[in-house]
RNA sequence: GGUGGGGUGGCCGAGAGGCGAGGCAGCGGCCUGCAAAGCCGUAUACGCGGGUUCGAAUCCCGUCCCCACCUCCA
């Protein structure tokens, strides 16, 4: 039963060890807070919060590290066109400070995570409270004749790509066979490819936005914030660093070379989770062709969309179409369905319970799609034996299921608060109960029509209900 | 031009040499007062053309098409 795991440093599946042994060190790529949460940043988060309770469920003592970029071009410009009539995003508040913002979208992301069920990671570091890490890092990239302040007085410091002989071995590529980039401004680079470490302070931008450094006052570059948190709470040598496939180049190849050409080891595993399509067109802030996990939020349940994020295998592509959640809602009706008529109790999940297909199929390299063939076969074979009064079998299959959908993490996906004690759905179930009570009376004096007509009208409202040997059970229709 | 990933039944989506994963939708049956749910059954599926093999969706050769990255992106 070992792990095994794709790697795109070396473009295979392969056995999974950590570094300390009974320990994981993990590090993924948040998001740039410069917008409201898009399905994709979602998608993204679920892989490796699957990833996650997958180490843990394996015995692993999991260290998260999940970065925070709240500063970058993005975030300063939709600050700067805040304080300019008209706004242009529908989200936008007038006047918001670039800080304001990051933070501002920052807890936008966190209640899309937290509702979906995404767990929090360990420690969740933020570009700017880095400040210090960054410039011992430039230093020891300069020391080592790897980085160099911009000719041109900018206060900019480069990456020197040429330096770095194995430049390009994260995606494969030769830096000759690289397309130059038609829009690139050398602004004193020795090679267009070379990338900015430090940004130095222009004129114009917000005093706010810049810091003291070595080399002038300015921000940092992209990439290198990451390097330098991941080395200050994980160390130069870590498990796993993950992300976005879009974040394989430039970002990642940057990270490991200036990670690299410091002397360090950096990740030993690479995992880069598929992209989201909106009818086969990549979900892009830039193309604008995005759905908010807010828009799908209002169509269904957390747990739901949980689902259809995850169903997918992670590498490969997703592609969103309106249907999907209604399939997806049938599936996990299908569960929930078996769930409650088992009578399962609930509570902590037993691992020893998972079924040893699902373990050996989340083992490699969490083959989630096949994972959900073995729980649907659970599910299917509970439901049988509840038809013949086998309940042994319907709760053995009962522990299996409910230890698969909280492995997924499937459980934890749901709305803030908890259900359990919200006060409408109580009320609800009073009124509802009241119905069925005065339809169970008409069935029993053979008033079939009586007893329609208080099906359809719950119907009406939303509510199924189910007839079964020991009385009628409802529940909201979904999707 | 370079790099990586794909094309599987009406749809989604695994598999990677030999018993047709699983889900959704459909059809037939059982159950039900009728439903719903559930169960059982139900499909000339593997882009195209060659080849290897007793046997190929899976291997080889060729070919067509799609997507992503090479520029900010999860």
């Amino acid at each position: 039963m070992s792990l095994r795991f794709y790697d795109t440093a070396t473009a295979e599946v392969r056995e999974f060890t950590s570094l300390t042994p009974g320990a994981a060190r993990v590090y993924y790529c948040g998001a740039t807070v410069q917008g409201m949460p898009h399905v994709g940043h979602v998608r993204s988060a679920i892989a490796f919060d699957q990833l996650t309770r997958w180490l843990r469920v394996r015995g692993y003592v999991v260290t998260v590290v999940r970065n925070v970029t709240d500063i970058d071009d993005k975030i300063l410009a939709k600050s700067r066109a805040s304080f300019e009539e008209p706004l242009e995003d529908s989200d936008a508040v007038p006047n918001e400070e670039w800080w304001a913002l990051a933070y501002r979208y920052e807890q936008e992301f966190l209640k899309a995570y937290d509702t979906l069920g995404v767990q929090r990671p360990t420690y969740e570091p933020r570009a700017t409270g880095h400040i210090p890490e960054m410039h011992q890092l430039i230093q020891q990239l300069i020391d080592r004749g790897h980085a160099y302040p911009a000719s041109d007085g900018s206060g900019d410091v480069y990456f020197d790509v040429r330096s770095w002989p194995v430049y390009g071995s994260l995606t494969r590529q030769n830096v000759d066979d690289m397309q130059a980039a038609p829009d690139a401004d050398p602004r004193g680079k020795r090679d267009p490819r070379d990338f900015a470490l430090w940004k130095g302070w222009k004129e114009g931008e917000p005093e706010t936005a810049a810091w003291p450094s070595p080399w002038g006052n300015g921000r940092p570059g992209w990439h290198l914030e990451c390097s330098a948190m991941v080395t200050r709470y994980l160390g130069t040598e870590f498990d796993i660093h993950g992300g976005g496939l879009d974040l394989r180049f430039p970002h990642h190849e940057n990270e490991m070379a200036q990670s690299q050409a410091a002397g360090h080891r950096f990740a030993r595993f690479w995992m880069h989770n598929g992209m989201v399509t909106y009818e086969g067109e990549k979900m892009s802030k830039s193309v604008g062709n995005t759905v908010s996990p807010a828009e799908m939020l209002q169509l269904t349940t957390p747990r739901v969309v949980r689902y259809y994020l995850g169903q997918a295998h992670y590498r490969s592509v997703l592609d969103y179409r309106p249907t999907s959640l209604q399939e997806a809602a049938a599936a996990v009706e299908r569960i929930d369905g078996f769930l409650a008529k088992s009578g399962h109790a609930g509570g902590a999940p037993d691992w020893a319970d998972l079924p040893e297909e699902f373990g050996a199929a989340m083992d490699d390299d969490l083959n989630v799609p096949r994972a959900l063939a073995v729980l649907h076969e659970t599910v299917r074979a509970g439901n049988s034996a509840l038809a013949v009064n086998d309940s042994a079998g319907a709760a053995r299959a009962a522990a299996a299921v409910s230890a698969m959908t909280a492995a997924l993490g499937l459980d934890d996906a749901r709305p803030a608060g908890g259900a359990e004690k919200c006060p409408e759905l109580t009320a609800l179930d009073a009124l509802v109960r009241s119905q069925l009570a005065e339809r169970a009376a008409a069935r029993a004096g053979r008033d079939w029509a009586r007893a329609d007509a208080i099906r359809d009208a719950l119907a009406e409202a939303g509510v199924v209900v189910e007839d079964s040997a020991d009385g009628a059970r409802w529940s909201l229709s979904r999707g």
